[in-house]
DNA sequence: GTCTATATACTGATAGAC
DNA sequence: GTCTATCAGTATATAGAC
């Protein structure tokens, strides 16, 4: 069970290689156009090949979006992990949360990408792909789709960034009563609140200029965690200050 | 200066009946099917007129698609007006966050037309629109685009709700310290927060599913305002509970 | 003025020849 | 495997009938 067909390696390494510039294409389309911008036909375009052969390593535009996707989550997370190696719970959880929204924030269709749902960016949708319809029924479907939403592990290493440096103030007892029920739904309200700072700020103007970002995280860190750093490192900066 | 030219009356009444309806349809269709499937051709078809006539009403897709997003933001704000009327403000806060969250799980379309990005939700964009680059220079395309990004007034309406709330708390005394600084940033992080449960939520499981959503956002609420109601009615409640 | 009909330039996806 | 040719659908713009 489960074999798999010991094919020849170097025509398996040459469909790597090319599924890889198919995707280092459209992640440059994306950034510098937007995702509406990524068509099957440019994209041909951009590598070299006809629109067809496309679909012989892909099953279709949206699928090359979401694999743009789970790169998208992999590239946060190799932005995150140095700041989950912080030894103090108190800045580890600063520094990743504005690490996160400077992310976000950098990589504006990068991160969109991430949080599409299975069917909405593009143009593709109801429009059954024009001739399966008048075709009576196609073979299944075969590739991932419709139910898991982002099953992209890499998304849930994230979560557990958040729930670790939670658990770790926690445990040091350094979380504000009152926010102490659960760190894990304390780091999925943190994390939702990180993803709407972000959202909010690319959408423009009128939920939070650029500048405000900050300090609308320090509000919302402020309220969960307490303003001071723990005693330790706190110590340090107060020989320096006043009275 | 801006005169506005006093036009038929009932030609006038006539034209906003029709932009009513066209819009009326449109969100029947994207209610039903997504915004993917809102097209001019399918519109136009749902009212019984031919898709130019769509063009003397709506200067495009993406204004249609505008247009219904601040409808829904005025959906949203009938919805949360009468939490807005709750006298105390913790209570108010969460009856806000909450109906907030369900209002978004119920018209989950609703929801994502009111922070769809200027030019997303659909297939123009690039496509610069046919003929346009076969003539030489088109008259100054006049209408709303590009810079605002939902000026929408209902929306800062919105945002004042949260803020109102957080700041009679301050006032009455029953915010938790380190959650004190401007109130008004720490509504900013409550919205973000709830934005980000949503949407996490009709991205799929994984995130969140959805029974685990009340808790979510009662663990953010919970850190920031801490879990007592405010004395008074605390007090009717205290009675009842052991020592 | 309003609408029909049509034209252009796109889109994703497929069948079938090579 | 790859490409050509093609289908069915899309937004948008204009010409011209009424």
């Amino acid at each position: 069970m489960d074999i798999v067909e010991p094919k020849d390696p170097d025509a398996t390494a040459f469909r790597m290689a090319l599924r890889a510039r198919i995707l280092d294409a459209a992640r440059r389309i994306v950034t510098r156009d937007g995702l509406h911008a990524l068509s099957m036909r440019k994209l041909a375009e951009a590598i070299g090949y006809s629109p067809a052969s496309l679909y012989l390593h892909f099953d279709s535009r949206d699928e090359i979006a979401r694999a743009l996707g789970r790169e998208s989550f992999a590239q946060l997370l190799a932005h995150l992990e140095p700041c989950a190696q912080i030894g103090d719970p108190w800045e580890r959880l600063h520094a990743l949360a504005h690490a996160y929204v400077a992310f976000g924030r950098a990589h504006q269709e990068a991160y969109r990408l991430m949080f599409m749902e299975p069917r909405e960016g593009g143009r593709s949708g109801t429009h059954v792909t024009g001739r399966a319809a008048t075709r009576p029924a196609r073979d299944p479907p075969a590739i991932a789709e419709s139910g898991d939403a982002l099953p992209c592990e890499d998304a849930a290493r994230v979560a557990d960034l958040f729930a670790d440096a939670l658990e770790a103030l926690v445990t040091a007892g350094h979380l504000r009563s009152g926010a102490q029920g659960e760190p894990a739904l304390l780091a999925r309200a943190l994390w939702a609140m990180l993803h709407g700072v972000v959202v909010f700020s690319l959408i423009g103007p009128g939920f939070a200029h650029e500048a405000a970002l900050a300090p609308i995280v320090d509000a919302g860190l402020g309220g969960w965690l307490g303003s001071p750093p723990p005693p330790a490192s706190a110590v340090e900066k107060t020989r320096n200050g006043p009275s």
